[in-house]
Order: structure tokens, then C-alpha cells, then sequence
DNA sequence: ACGGTTTATGCAACTAGTTGCACAACCAGG
DNA sequence: CCTGGTTGTGCAACTAGTTGCATAAACCGT
């Protein structure tokens, strides 16, 4: 029950049209709730039926024509409740570790070099969220708000730093280990 | 595509029935992919009737009646085939996080108790980790296969190493902030 | 031998997310 | 002007995971 919620916040932060949700989805919000301009789509259309976003009404569009979205009060305040009310946090779940401990069994045949593709895309991440603080965050200033999208900055960036740390460690450990199969 | 291979894992790691699966999914596999018993039972059904494992044949059971599962080979191919494929990292999600960004809009009210609800889970996930390791990795020995799950538990180790850090920097930024509405 | 609890298996319906494709408008270049 | 790429919206079908419930046997006290 999180994307309407996701979108919510986004359409407050700036109005917009689904495609430029989905962009702004790639680059920002995405980086910890992805969706795709499908699922966007169509939560769209069931935010505007329960009357939580509107179209702005510059043109009345049609297929292939651009249609922006506003939040609605109703929209903000079903947001401020979602946000308010507590959760659980939701299982995680990875295929790499899944895979790892696959390879304990099956044989280590194939992982390593997929454990530097995952490298690399960790640090290419890493770099992405270290450039944003720069840009977005200047040392010592920002109000509230600031200080909380700093915050969830700077667990993406301690999680990337965990993941390449961790991810060239077991490449160590990879070099020192008999290249046989356990099986 | 990843449910199936777990189970497999697991079966080879020991024959099982489903509730001991599900049992066994609780307090090890699980940590890093979870599911309900009612998955895997679907699963079972599915890995069985492609030949990939067999029910024990102690006994014929009925329902009510346990039901024990062993890998066959072809199911052991099977999980190295897809063990050794590469596979590009799904993207994760964080509702902690989203709910964070969203609070940077519609304000704070009530995310302080959860993050100490969450600190207080990850807190407690970190001491059963860390007395898995003391109890099955010893320190300086262990053949490959150990190296490989040692590997994995240290992810997890570290992982709610990070989040007990983060959220204990995150509830001190709370202490600081003006606690009223940004909005 | 009965009734209640626990163990164990399983179906059905639902929710969320993904993939593949269709289609309209709009914008260049020849 | 028409053709082919790009932008933007959207449907339909599929896959994965969740929730709620049904059912059967086993075990256990009285």
C-alpha cells in the first residue's frame, strides 16, 4: 500500500503529469520505491476516482496529450495519516545472499564474476548519491525539511558504502577459497 | 523466480516436509527470503510435478499426514544452472524511508515512536545474528561451504549493524528538530 | 470414547508488481 | 505533406506474494 502514497508525495513536492512522475521516480523517489510509468499509470486513475489528486484543468486532454496532477486535501491528509500510523517493516528479501548460500551446496561456479557486476553497480550508485549531497546539501544549512531529506540521503549512501564493503570482501574471500566444487 | 531455489537449497541442505520448511524459513533462509507456508506448499507442488523433487516414500500420506521432500538430480541442476546464471539486483524498497520523505511534507507526527520501534527490531535481529555466528562459526576453521554461509550471515551482521546506526543518528536529528509542522 | 488443542496440508481469492504491446499526438528532415 | 522517431498515455495478461479459511490426522486429558 506504499505507491499511492509515494505518488502523493511526490505530486506535493511538484504537480505532474505521469511521465514525468515516472522520470522523477527514476532519479529520486525510485531510488527506494521503484515502480514503473504502468503502475504509476493506473494508480493515478485510482487516486483521481477517490477524489485524493485532480487534473489540472489547463486542456482537456486525450490519448497522447500531456495531463498534469495536483494533490487534493483530501490527498494530503490521507497522506499525513499513512505516514503517521505505524508498520511493520516488510521482510526483506535478496537473491544475491540467496544465491551465495545456493553456491555453499550447488557449487560456486558463475557467482564471482556476477559479484563484481554488482560492484560496480554499487559503487556507480554510490557515486549517483554522493554528487546529490553535494549539490543538494551543502555543509551546515537547510531547515526541517532538509534535514529529513538529508536523512534519508544519507542512508542510501551508508547502505551503497555497506554493500561495496561487504561485496569486496567476499571477492577476498573468493581468491583464497579452493576453486573445486564442494558438491 | 527466486522461492523455488531457496527451497531447493533448503531440501538439499535436508530432506523436510512443508511445515518444517516453513519452520526452517522462520529462523535461517528466511532472514533474507521469506514465505508463508502456503507458498511453499505451492512450491513443492510445482518442483514436484516438474520432477525436480520427490516425496519420500516412507509412507503414503493423505492430508493431515507428513509429507517429506528430497531433492532430485535434476533439481539439483536445476538450482546450479541458476545459481551460476547472472542476474541484475532488484530494485528494494523502504517504507521507512518513503515515510520519512513523505514526513518532509505532511510533517512528523508519529514516525519518532515507530523509528524507535524499528531500532528496537533491528537491535534484536543483530544479537540472534551474532549468536548464530558464535554458536556455528568459531572463530579460524571451517572448509569452503562455512566460508560461503559465514559470508552470508556477516551481511546480515553487518546490514543491522547499519540500521541500528542509522536510525539511532536519525532519532538524534528528532531531538533537534523544531517539532512543528513543516507544512 | 469424547471433545479440544496442536500439527500439518492445502484451496481460493485477493493484492501488488511486471511485461508486452497498442495507440495517439507531436516534431523533424527530406 | 508524409514518414519515421520521440513523447506520452494506457490496456491486458501474467507472475509473485498475501490472507483467510477448510480439512484431516494425532495427541491428550477426562
Amino acid at each position: 500500500m506504499s505507491l499511492p502514497h509515494a505518488i502523493l508525495t511526490a505530486l506535493l513536492e511538484r504537480p505532474s503529469s505521469g511521465l514525468e512522475l515516472t522520470r522523477r521516480f527514476d532519479k529520486s523517489i525510485g531510488y527506494f520505491w521503484s515502480a514503473t510509468h504502468q503502475q504509476i499509470y493506473r494508480e493515478l486513475g485510482k487516486l483521481e476516482a477517490e477524489g485524493h489528486i485532480r487534473a489540472l484543468p489547463s486542456e482537456q486532454p486525450t490519448r497522447g496529450q500531456k495531463k498534469s496532477y495536483e494533490v487534493l486535501p483530501a490527498g494530503r491528509a490521507e497522506l499525513a495519516r499513512w505516514t503517521a500510523a505505524s508498520q511493520d517493516p516488510k521482510p526483506h528479501r535478496d537473491t544475491l545472499l540467496l544465491r551465495l548460500r545456493a553456491a555453499a551446496v550447488v557449487g560456486t561456479e558463475g557467482i564471482e564474476a556476477d559479484l563484481r557486476h554488482h560492484l560496480a553497480l554499487h559503487r556507480r550508485q554510490l557515486a549517483e548519491y554522493e554528487e546529490i549531497e553535494q549539490r543538494d546539501f551543502p555543509p551546515g544549512k537547510g531547515g526541517p525539511q532538509d534535514r529529513l531529506r538529508h536523512l534519508v540521503l544519507r542512508a542510501g549512501i551508508d547502505l551503497e558504502t555497506f554493500w561495496t564493503q561487504w561485496l569486496t570482501h567476499a571477492l577476498e574471500e573468493f581468491t583464497e577459497l579452493p576453486d573445486r566444487d564442494p558438491a
